[in-house]
DNA sequence: CGTATGACTAGCT
DNA sequence: CAGCTAGCCATAC
């Protein structure tokens, strides 16, 4: 097999053009893991996605907070978990739904 | 290079 | 409405 394509074309990987969306979510808004693997390119990959944000360690500079699952529930979150996560969005001004978030008013619209 | 894993999703029971 | 299963993708080991 050929795992080893090499990405000389493109330096960055999934999970750096990620990381690029996640930067560019506006704050109170929200979007899903497969939006996300959707607008980089790779339909499907929601996974993935959510694979690189626990690599990622810049919540400073990626807002990995503003990431929920497609129903708006919150999933994980490697700095306090989904509740650290929950008070971010929270704080924002994301509107909440018991615990989910209200994908309908805060769902980030590219 | 091959296998295992996960912050997902949609569908069915 | 809640729980479980199977499918998908990229990364790490």
């Amino acid at each position: 097999m050929k795992m080893k394509e090499k990405r000389t074309h493109s330096e960055k990987t999934f999970c750096e053009k990620v990381y690029e969306i996640t930067a560019k979510i506006p704050e109170g808004n929200v979007t899903t893991y497969g939006t996300l693997a959707e607008i980089v390119g790779n339909t499907g990959a929601a996974r993935a996605v959510g694979a690189c944000m626990k690599n990622n360690h810049d919540t400073t500079r990626i807002p990995c907070h503003r990431v929920v699952a497609a129903n708006g529930a919150l999933t994980g979150y490697a700095f306090g978990g989904v509740l650290a996560k929950k008070k971010k969005l929270e704080a924002e001004g994301v509107l909440f739904r018991r615990e989910k978030v209200d994908l309908e008013k805060s769902g980030w619209k590219k």
